[in-house]
DNA sequence: CTTGCTTCTGTAGTAACTACAGGATACATA
DNA sequence: TATGTATCCTGTAGTTACTACAGAAGCAAG
């Protein structure tokens, strides 16, 4: 399939449609073709595009950073070191996430653990969890 | 330091004092004892709370899935099925995001490898990320 | 006791959606 | 070809999660 209308690329990316068109005032997503009768045709690299950006919202990022990733891939207009301090910045970001995401994890899998030996755990999260 | 004001708490966390207020009414946190002039008193206790409900915030937790996080933690009165369940949802979740995220760590640090043999590099976030 | 900092309540503004309303368009089928 | 239903359009208003003030009161040092 080659172009979709608003619809398949919001069930194709599970991005409601009213916030495909809220992307696309905010400048997020490019404006796209429109059919003869003003309908908005997207093609797959908006479906790749929104992914992006729809997995990056969930995992904490603002609109603002998404766009500066976005930027890395955009354009040519950056010098390597703008894209390097970018690329580093960010890269320091997402460790910290990972490594906090890692601890939870590991926390709420002893609890399931602990749930499996018919013990209603004395969840830990908070004492064992993010003291600083 | 056993107890606190507000603005130590703020600065201990980084979270806005207004944000602490308004997590105060929205019932995420608990509403403190007070002065006799009627100003809010906080404990470590608090302190480790509110690390914790900011860091998932970072994470692109919502507040209600903190609330339901902080469940685990708070309650007596689930049982250890519900706890389970709950558990073993948002351990699905939490690996989901590490996995992302460990993507974008490979893509970004791959771009600054690039970038520190001065080459600018063809950017390839989007077409090797996230296409489903 | 005054000067400066902190806290209080309350309201209003912002970011990022989300949910209609009211109307046009597309498309399958009788 | 008529018609019904699904989809799309613009525009506006509501929601979530903050964030920023205004104006008054408390507290601490000199």
């Amino acid at each position: 399939m080659k172009t979709q209308a608003i619809g398949e690329l919001s069930r194709k990316t599970g991005v409601h449609i009213e916030t495909i068109r809220y992307y696309e005032r905010e400048g997020i997503l490019p404006t796209p073709m429109r059919s003869a009768a003003g309908r908005r045709i997207y093609s797959d690299k908006d479906v790749r595009r929104l992914n992006f950006i729809h997995k990056c919202r969930g995992l904490g990022f603002s609109l603002k950073e998404i766009n500066s990733l976005l930027s890395l891939v955009d354009s040519g207009e950056f010098t390597c070191k703008e894209v390097h301090e970018l690329t580093i910045h960010h890269a320091g970001q997402i460790t910290e996430k990972i490594f906090n995401l890692k601890k939870m994890e590991g926390v709420l899998q002893e609890m399931a653990a602990q749930c499996n030996q018919g013990n209603v755990p004395k969840c830990p999260i908070i004492d064992s969890l993010f003291d600083a």
